[in-house]
DNA sequence: AAAGTCTTCAACCGCACGACT
DNA sequence: AAGTCGTGCGGTTGAAGACTT
C-alpha cells in the first residue's frame, strides 16, 4: 500500500512562482503561520502543492533569508563543515545564518567543488589528489598501481589536456609580444604547439602520477587514518610533491592565515568515510559509542567530546542542541 | 548577430523519519 | 504493531541568463 500523494498533481501549478503567488503565500503565512502545509495552498487561494509552498517559503520568501553572494568567510565555513559532515546541507546551512540548505548545496556544486578541484583537492574526501593516489598505492601491489595509474590517466587525460593546452597557448601568446589575433601562421603554430603540448603533457602527467604513487606519504598512523575514536587535531604532513597544500585562506582570497580553516587539511578527518559521509560511530551523551545509525540532527557531531578538525562547538553559530 | 555551450539556481522528486492514531 | 500524515532532507532537473564561438 503506497502512501497517498501530498496533492492532486493534475490540479496544481508547477514551475516558477509569480510575484502574485508570492504575495498570497507571504501574507497568508504572516497571518496564520506555517502550520499544516497541506492546507496552506488551499486556504491561501493558491493552486500549488503544499510541498511546493513550503519550499518556496523556506528557500526564498522567509524574511530572515540572506540573498546574494556568499562571503569568503561563509565559503570557508562551508568547506570546513563539509569536510566534517559531508553532504548534510541542512547541518551546514544551520551554521550560516540566512542561508538555506538549497543555497549551500547549489553553491557547493557550482563553485566550491570546482575551486577545491582547482586547488588539487578532492572535494569528496578533502584530500589532495596526489595524496589519495599515494595512499591507494601503499595498499596495492606494483602491477595494480600501474593499472590504476593508467586508469586515472584515462579518466583525467582529456580534461587535463584541455586545461593545460589552453594555459600554455595563452602563455605563448602573451610571450609573443601580445599579438592576440591568430593569423594563418600563428594558427599553424597553434596547431603544432597543440600537438606538442599534448605529447609533452601526457609525459608530465605520467611523471606526476608516478611520483605521487612512489612517494611515501608522511602521514599519521596509517592503520586507521579515519579512526574517530582517537580523534586528534594532528596535522597531516604532506610529501614534498604536495607541499603547500592547505585550505589556505589566501586561496580563497582571504589573508586570514591564522584561521582554523587553514589548518583543516582533510586527511585526518575523523568523521568521514570515503564518500564524505559520517561513520556511524559517534559518542552518545554517556560517552558510549553508538554504531551504525547516523544521527539525523547532527547534534552529537558538534557536541561530542571528540574534537573535530579544530572546530570547537563554541565556534558554531547554531550548536543544534 | 546568431547559434551553440556553459553556468546558475529555483524547483521538483522520492525517500526517510518521527509523531500520532 | 501497523498505518497514516506532516515534514525534512539530499539528489536531480530544467529554464533562463551569461558567455563563447
Amino acid at each position: 500500500m503506497g502512501r497517498i500523494p501530498c496533492c492532486e498533481k493534475d490540479n496544481v501549478k508547477r514551475g516558477q512562482w509569480t510575484p502574485e503567488e508570492d504575495n498570497k503565500l507571504s501574507s497568508y503565512i504572516a497571518q496564520h503561520g506555517t502550520r499544516n502545509w497541506r492546507l496552506i495552498p488551499k486556504n491561501a487561494g493558491l493552486q500549488r502543492c503544499g510541498k511546493s509552498c513550503r519550499l518556496r517559503w523556506t528557500n526564498y520568501l522567509r524574511p530572515d533569508l540572506k540573498h546574494g553572494q556568499f562571503t569568503v568567510d561563509e565559503e570557508h565555513a562551508i568547506v570546513k563543515l563539509h569536510s566534517v559532515v559531508g553532504n548534510r546541507w541542512s547541518l551546514i546551512a544551520a551554521q550560516l545564518p540566512g542561508r538555506t540548505d538549497n543555497d549551500v548545496k547549489n553553491h557547493w556544486n557550482t563553485k566550491l567543488k570546482k575551486k577545491l578541484s582547482g586547488m588539487g583537492i578532492d572535494p569528496v574526501t578533502h584530500k589532495p589528489f596526489s595524496h589519495l593516489m599515494a595512499e591507494i598505492a601503499t595498499t596495492l601491489a606494483p602491477p595494480q598501481v600501474a593499472n590504476l595509474a593508467e586508469a586515472a590517466l584515462g579518466c583525467f587525460k582529456d580534461e587535463m589536456l584541455h586545461l593545460l593546452t589552453k594555459k600554455r597557448i595563452d602563455f605563448q601568446l602573451q610571450q609573443s609580444g601580445g599579438t592576440s589575433s591568430l593569423n594563418d601562421n600563428s594558427a599553424a603554430a597553434y596547431n603544432s604547439s597543440k600537438q606538442e603540448v599534448k605529447d609533452d603533457t601526457i609525459d608530465r602527467i605520467r611523471m606526476g602520477l608516478s611520483r605521487a604513487i612512489i612517494q611515501e606519504p608522511e602521514i599519521i598512523p596509517s592503520d586507521k587514518p579515519w579512526d574517530s575514536t582517537g580523534a586528534t587535531s594532528t596535522s597531516f604532513v604532506f610529501p614534498a610533491s604536495v607541499s603547500g597544500f592547505h585550505y589556505g585562506a589566501s586561496s580563497f582570497g582571504n589573508e586570514n592565515n591564522g584561521s582554523p580553516w587553514s589548518q583543516c587539511t582533510g586527511s585526518t578527518c575523523p568523521a568521514g568515510d570515503e564518500r564524505g559521509h559520517l561513520h556511524g560511530k559517534l559518542k552518545d551523551e554517556n560517552g558510549e559509542e553508538s554504531e551504525g545509525k547516523e544521527v539525523r540532527d547532527g547534534s552529537s557531531i558538534f557536541n561530542s567530546d571528540c574534537v573535530l578538525w579544530d572546530l570547537p562547538s563554541d565556534d558554531l553559530i547554531n550548536p543544534m542542541v
